[in-house]
DNA sequence: CGCGGTATCGATACCGGTATCGATACCGGC
DNA sequence: GCCGGTATCGATACCGGTATCGATACCGCG
């Protein structure tokens, strides 16, 4: 554009008068450098406006300043809390987080893990246990930290940072039996592709065969997982069967249409019937009528993830095979 | 980890018996190889399992295979939409998307714009116009494409997709007083950094002016822009004010507290009050009451973002000073 | 048969850093 | 004055690709 062109460490060490090998290891902070070339070299590169290159270090370095990360999808608000809790994590590390949507895909997964391989990451934070044979291979040649998060149920590749979804599940039904409750019904979306969903599913009802119960009715859409669909399957199901007192939701996005539909139906929820999502979104506590839920520690677990990369590259510190278990509360 | 090495493109260059720049060529698709040896190349690649250093790549050639994201929160369906958008866009081209959250921090926005450009990505998306100066001069020195989201109303760098704020919320207080509210209130949160909420409300009440009307009361909370603080802030206007017909809303997770507030009061909506939020979320449209809001076609604008940088990288066109409007529609 | 032109290939020089190792200087101690 | 040791520095060789340009072979044509 400008003749402006790319300041670069040469540049650097000319304008102070040393080496750029000099000049690399004071700007890093490594050792066998004089005070005073450090301070001159740090000066030089203020004055000329030295920004660095992380591919040419990055690439001379073994390993990169990028972590990745493989999310199932963006339109939901949960894996976005979950790469907040990531940048949390990594902020002033200088590294930086780059993503992947696997639209729940296990093709796309595979793909995109392996795109990011290719950028050397640093570590790698992967949604679920449940990837191809061909993309758990891909994980375990890395030979980075690979951290597989929010599950429990399966065995890691690496580490894990996650629930149980199954457990959780199960202890929704148990919750809801106690309180009284006998006729369920369950609403959820894509469970073919989720597999956490399909797991607290299975917990769900594994409870429930446990007391002696079964659900009612079941009502499974293809769909995407959205309030709307929510609000359109509860009626259904409610017309259906009416003597149901309770559903189940695959998450709290299908439960708030539940509710938004008991409410304007007039039906008293949680008296006449009882509604059950699943994450703990901030906006259910507000809402007019009482659901239950089980609340995610989403942000932490960015967090915890993230944390467990910077720390292993850090301190090199290897803590293979440990899982971390952040307990959903309801 | 094991002993397993990286698998180079020399080494895909001896196994198909060709120099690396041959087998190079080969798999780029560049011209210059014989029918007979991109084939040989390619089986040797599959064979050996070659995947590629995209930091090599990205150094040699002048322009990484990223593109960065800069978002002021994470915590905020909308930036998480667009991401999705972003994602959308670049699926299949190679590219990738590296994010940093600013949190509405215009000396965090610099960092993070400056930690991003030393990936030498090839273009950079980022939230708003309103970058301190410092940031701006970066990012016109940057010599990429550059692409501003999310806003109109200022003096893009390069290029930018977005609407105007300030005509959303002219057009919002335009179809309130249509259908004849007269006492209004306005509720939002974190003004003094969100520059864009900023705006609107700055549109709203012009456009009252220009209709000799005024709020009645304004509430402006510091703290995040939660469904809950929109419930808790609505009670409280509502019961110091019981005489205003309208409330307008920085955002629709405010405007869904306030609704939420309202059936539980059992005030009539929109009958006794009319209500109206920004941005459209999806859940909007299933609340058992009905809301006014502007719709923003969040994930279109990533889309058009993503895809502009990369036909920007493909075809080496260039659009600068391109302003691309997305209007939002109540 | 000689010549210019095209298709195909590979040697070499980078891209902008960092790891390695040898060079130099300076120190105290014998 | 000589020697081993430490502190500081820089030349050089990479990291794994790609751009460039010259070499080679083969073609049709005069």
């Amino acid at each position: 554009m400008d003749g402006k062109v790319r300041v670069t460490l040469a540049d650097v060490a000319a304008e102070a008068g040393v080496s750029k090998m000099t000049a690399s290891r004071a700007l890093r902070g490594a050792g066998d450098v004089s005070h005073s070339n450090t301070e001159k070299v740090r000066q030089a590169a203020r004055k000329i406006g030295y920004v660095g290159n992380h591919l040419a270090s990055s690439l001379s370095g073994q390993r990169s300043d990028l972590i990745g990360v493989v999310v199932p999808s963006m339109a939901n608000i949960v894996f976005a809390e979950v790469l907040a809790g990531i940048a949390e994590a990594i902020e002033g590390s200088g590294i930086q987080p780059v993503f992947g949507v696997t639209d729940y895909d296990l093709d796309k997964e595979y793909d995109v893990i392996r795109n990011m391989l290719s950028w050397n990451p640093t570590g790698l934070i992967v949604t679920g246990l449940d990837q191809s044979d061909d993309a758990r291979r891909l994980l375990k040649n890395a030979d980075i930290p690979v951290v597989q998060i929010m599950d429990m149920d399966g065995t890691p590749v690496d580490v894990c940072v996650g629930f149980s979804h199954r457990t959780a599940g199960m202890a929704m039904a148990e919750a809801l039996l106690e309180i009284g409750r006998t006729r369920f019904a369950y609403i959820g979306c894509g469970l073919d592709t989720d597999f956490r969903a399909k797991k607290r599913f299975d917990g769900f009802t594994r409870a429930l065969l446990q007391a002696g119960l079964n659900v009612v009715t079941t009502r499974i859409s293809e769909g995407p997982s959205k309030v709307q669909a929510g609000r359109e399957m509860t009626a259904q199901v409610l017309k259906d069967h009416p003597e149901v007192d309770c559903i189940y939701f695959s998450n709290d996005d299908l439960a708030a249409g539940g509710a938004f539909h008991c409410i304007a139906a007039g039906i008293a929820v949680p008296d006449t019937i009882t509604l059950a999502g699943f994450n703990g979104l901030d906006f259910i506590e507000s809402l007019p009528v009482k659901i239950m839920t089980s609340r995610t520690p989403r942000r932490e677990i960015g967090r915890t993830a993230a944390r467990f990369i910077v720390d292993a590259n850090e301190n090199n510190k290897t803590h293979k095979g440990k899982i971390l278990e952040c307990t959903p509360v309801i």
